[in-house]
DNA sequence: ACCCAGAATGAATGAATGTTCATTCTTCGT
DNA sequence: ACGAAGAATGAACATTCATTCATTCTGGGT
C-alpha cells in the first residue's frame, strides 16, 4: 500500500528553508497526487486549483505542468490512483491465500471498506466527487469501470466458493455479488453526506446483515 | 409533479423571433432550475457556467442574477428541487393509502426509484454531482439530510408496519431501511457510472431480492 | 573543483467566467 | 392611449485561474 502522508517533506525542516530540492520525477508525482487528494476532499473537486494543490504539496505551480501535462491529467491520474487503490486492497483480501476461512475473509473484507479513519474519508469523498462528474465524463468512467470489473469478477468468484461451502440454495453469486457492491457503495455515501444518522458502526452491522441473511451459516 | 421540459418555450417560434417575452418571477425560476438540472447532467457540475445555463435556458445571462442572487444560489436552489422531487415522490407513495396491499406498495416504491427513462438519469447525474461535493460543502449536507431524514422514517414506518403484517422475526425495521436506502443509491451509482455492467433491469431484480429475502411473504 | 542536465521556480500572459447596470422592452391598469 | 413598474437584455468590468517560459538552482558524474 502506498504512503500518503505527503505534505511534511517540506514543512519540518522550519527553518524559513525555502531551499529547493531536486526529487526524481516519481516522487513529485505521488506529493502531488497526495495533495490533491486532501485538497478534494476540503475543498471539492470543482473548487480546486493548481496553485491549491502546489501550496498544499509545498512546490512552486510550474511543476504541476512539469510532471502532469495539465490540471485535467493530474486530475485523471488521482483517480486512477484512488481507484487501483481501493479496489486494489480489496482484491489483495479476496484472493488472499492467508486468511483460509471464508468466513473470516469476508470480515477482512468489511473491515476493509467500513474501517479506518480520517484517511478512508479523504478517499471517499475523492472517490466520490468523481463519479458526481462520471456521467458527464466518459474517460472518468473508464477508469473506474476497469478496475471495477475485475473486483466484481473476485467478489463473484468468493461469493461462489462460500454458496459451493455451505450449501446454500436459490441464491445467485453474481446478483449478490452486485448487490452488496452497491450496498458498501451506498453505506459510503451515507456516511458522506449523512455521517449524523449514520455512524460507521451501524454501518458495518448494517453490511454484515446483509451478508448474515445470505449465508448464515459463514457469518456470526 | 413538476414539468421538467423547459426550454421549449423560447424554441418553438423559430421565425428568428428574438421577442422578449416577460414571464412571472415563479416561472423563469423554475426554467432556469430545468435548464440547470440538464447542464450538469451533460457537463457536469464543475464545468457547468452562466452563460450555458442562461443559454440552454433560452435567456439572457444577466436574468439569472436577477431571479437568483448568484450562481451558488442557483445551484444549491436546485439541489434543493431534485431532493425534494426525489423523496416527496419517494414519500407519497410510501404514505399511499390507494395501495392498501403493502407489498403492492413496495413494488410501487421500487418502480419509482428504479423506473423511467433519460428524465430519470438526467436527475441521477444531478444528484450525485452534488453527493460529489457534499464532503466539502455543508450546505448540500444540509439540504439532503432534511429531506433524506423524513424519507427514511416513512420507509421505516412502513417496513415496521410490513414486519407486523407479516409476523417476521430477527428483523429490525430500522436497519433494513438504512440497508434498502444505501442499496438503491449504489445500483443509482452504478446505472450511472457502469451502464455497461448494470442494466436497469438487473438492478430492479437485485433490489427486489434484497426485499424478497428479508419479507418473502409479502414479495413474489 | 567544476560542470551541466534537468528539476524547480514564479512572474507574466491570456482566456474564461461571475456579476453589474444602464438601457430597452412588455404588459397591465387606468 | 398612455405611463409606470418591473422584467429582460448583454456589453463592460473585475477577477480568477491554467499555462508558459526565461531564469535559477541542485546534485551527481568526471
Amino acid at each position: 500500500m502506498t504512503d500518503t502522508s505527503g505534505a511534511v517533506v517540506e514543512a519540518l525542516p522550519d527553518t524559513g528553508s525555502k531551499r529547493r530540492q531536486i526529487r526524481p520525477k516519481a516522487e513529485r508525482r505521488q506529493q502531488l497526487i497526495d495533495a490533491t487528494i486532501r485538497c478534494i476532499a476540503q475543498h471539492g473537486l470543482s473548487a480546486i486549483t493548481m496553485q491549491m494543490v502546489t501550496r498544499e504539496a509545498g512546490l512552486s505551480v510550474g511543476i504541476a505542468n512539469l510532471h502532469f501535462e495539465s490540471k485535467d491529467n493530474l486530475l485523471k491520474e488521482t483517480l486512477r490512483f484512488v481507484a487501483e487503490e481501493y479496489h486494489g486492497g480489496q482484491i489483495e483480501i479476496m484472493e488472499g491465500e492467508e486468511i483460509p476461512d471464508l468466513g473470516e475473509r469476508l470480515d477482512a473484507l468489511l473491515d476493509f471498506q467500513l474501517g479506518r479513519g480520517v484517511t478512508q474519508r479523504q478517499k471517499m469523498s475523492v472517490w466520490f466527487a468523481y463519479y458526481g462528474e462520471a456521467g458527464a465524463r466518459p474517460v472518468y468512467q473508464k477508469i473506474v469501470s476497469t478496475v471495477d470489473r475485475l473486483a466484481a469478477q473476485k467478489l463473484e468468484a468468493l461469493f461462489t466458493d462460500i454458496i459451493r461451502e455451505g450449501g446454500y440454495q436459490d441464491v445467485d453469486a453474481r446478483e449478490l455479488a452486485t448487490g452488496y457492491s452497491a450496498l458498501i457503495d451506498g453505506l459510503h455515501l451515507g456516511l458522506l453526506v449523512t455521517p449524523r444518522e449514520l455512524s460507521k458502526r451501524r454501518a458495518r452491522v448494517v453490511a454484515r446483515d446483509f451478508l448474515r441473511r445470505a449465508f448464515p451459516r459463514h457469518i456470526d
